[in-house]
DNA sequence: GCGTAGAATGCAAACGTTTGCATTATTTTT
DNA sequence: AAAAATAATGCAAACGTTTGCATTCTACGC
């Protein structure tokens, strides 16, 4: 009972010989003799050995761990890029902190405070909804620990970020809904003072502007990006006002709520009005009609980033050039688009 | 630039006095006069320390991180198992390190490896599908780290856990079956190696003796529990043999592949063959029909795995008790079972 | 056979805390 | 006023590694 983990001391003794040298055959350094390394290894394995990364992290002065911050980690495109990012991270010998934000500005100062004192090696942040000042980053670039933002990125910071390019892709789908030869329009999406939506809307905007349909006479509607708002929102709509031909809800919860309203009024989708949504969720081809939308790439997301920060935390340089990767996300063409012809 | 992060020593220079009072200072130690604390304290602001974790837990012996092995963080339950683990852990002080295992087993030990040398102060592990055997847990236990399973667990492991009742899920949704009138059974699950899916096939098999429909004449099938996989079964057994009024499929993304290759054969359900699935998957409730299935309490899961592990962490005693929580499941009805009476 | 190079290992300090015990200063008790 | 108790701080070792430099030993060249 209670036999303490065997140390480096412990397989010292045991050969008479010094920690160091058990240090450096462990390690394998090229000035052991191969005998030496190898009865080391024996014993090590014998004595049940486990090296502690505790201590030869405070010895080397920093952590094999990379701390990661999202606002929730239960929602699909943040923990396909944290699958992403593991997969990059891990080959590499370090390992993963996560912490959720949950969407609270006070959630993500506690998280980051955690993690500068973890000594982690580097550090990855999706910013929460409620951010809207990044002085809390900065502490972090003042405790010279590498950082990346990604996807939720802030323009105000210096520093390396990775992002879709939400404008291309809402562009790209747009276009799509156009091509069709649908011709009168409704937005529906996430509050634009979030970078994404307004991006999305940037795009939407930008091709309905080729078409030289600049002021459609249907709304754009802002709201918490969840299924029931849009649900409410629709229903809503249709006692008062006529619908558009095609509704682009640039997410996908929000576009089955849609769907949903719409079908509990009997309009048929797509034939009636269309819908499109945005980013690809799993049921987005589970349901039916199976829905248009936009994919992202998640889990390449999370590789760009964590090898963006790799990079970083393995520079000798002092002072590193922020670099930014956008990813082109795909359009997806489903059934709830599609016009019959 | 490259300026070093402040530390102890740092504050007890400025303040003529050692690093213990410094210490024992922002400790709140109650040896040390309100006059002194304040002093460090604000010294400590205004140097920006940031203590530094990795230090403190070498020489404490412990670290305050829990580490925690999941087969894929991207599945909805486990993404909610894990939300649950840190609602307890964080207000208690802990971190926690995820990894996966990516269903493999020889992933599954290198994991456990990297949490032990990392010096975790406990581990939650719910085993991948290849897992068959357990020596690389008993290590966790040689080096004396608590350890706590759930969901996936081992019947070998004298060790806490935590599990959700299967057998009684199944069992209740094969009453509520049986209850609408149906008769005549169709299962389809994954491999029953796993514990989970042995368990929901005596809970079926159970109520089905109840009502002494021992043999039915229709086929178990056994497979990856994927859509795919169910979807080509159905698929082919459609051209080959009758369908029995009901299937239950073991998985929500089994029955969706169920429901997938019922459509495409213009087969109604549940007019004309019912469907049900198990876990509540976040599209259960979106698609059509809407899927009757049993909902896990995948929170309160990680909530009770975290609270048990947290308690032999803070046990004093040498031997500790194994304990086992199992939560019971609730039964969804929804539209894909309803008999049109 | 002496000097030297190279190989292998040892010595000791360092990383930043924490903590049992010792020390000093102050107050209380008798 | 001396002894004892209390309060506040200091001293130094310890946690388990890593690593620059020193040391020992062997072999080789001339």
């Amino acid at each position: 009972m209670a036999k303490k983990q065997a140390t480096i001391q412990d397989i010292a003794n045991a050969l008479n010989i010094t920690a160091s040298t058990v240090s450096r055959a462990l390690n394998d350094h090229p000035k052991i003799s191969a005998n030496t390394k190898e009865q080391v290894w024996t014993t090590a394995k014998k004595l049940n050995y486990q090296p502690n990364h505790i201590a030869s992290s405070l010895r080397k002065g920093k952590a094999n761990t990379i701390g990661m911050i999202v606002p929730r980690i239960n929602r699909h495109f943040f923990s396909n890029v944290i699958t992403g990012v593991e997969s990059v991270l891990n080959p590499a010998g370090f390992n993963l902190i996560i912490c959720q934000s949950d969407e609270s500005f006070q959630r993500e100062k506690q998280n980051l405070k955690t993690l500068i004192t973890s000594r982690v090696a580097g550090i990855l942040v999706s910013l929460s909804i409620e951010t809207k000042e990044v002085k809390h980053l900065e502490k972090v670039q003042n405790s010279h620990i590498p950082l990346v933002l990604f996807d939720r990125i802030s323009d105000e910071m210096n520093v390396s970020k990775v992002d879709n390019d939400d404008e291309f892709g809402s562009y790209e789908l747009t276009k799509h809904l156009l091509n069709e030869g649908y011709r009168s329009f409704m937005w529906i999406g996430g509050p634009r003072n979030s970078i994404i939506y307004k991006n999305r809307y940037n795009g939407y905007k930008k091709a309905l502007k080729e078409f030289k349909l600049n002021d459609t006479k249907f709304d754009c509607f802002e709201g918490t990006p969840v299924l029931d708002v849009a649900e409410q929102y629709i229903q809503e709509y249709i006692k008062q006002k006529e619908l558009p031909e095609v509704i682009f809800a640039a997410s996908d919860y929000m576009a089955m709520g849609v769907i949903q309203a719409l079908q509990a009024n009997k309009i048929k989708v797509p034939d009636d009005v269309a819908v499109a949504g945005y980013s690809n969720e799993p049921f987005a081809s589970l349901i039916s009609p199976k829905l248009t939308t936009v994919e992202q790439f998640s889990e390449e997301m999370g590789r760009s980033a964590a090898k963006l920060l790799l990079e970083e935390i393995e520079s000798e340089e002092d002072t590193i050039i922020p670099r930014k990767t956008t990813l082109k996300p795909r359009l997806i063409i489903r059934e709830s688009t599609i016009k019959k012809k």
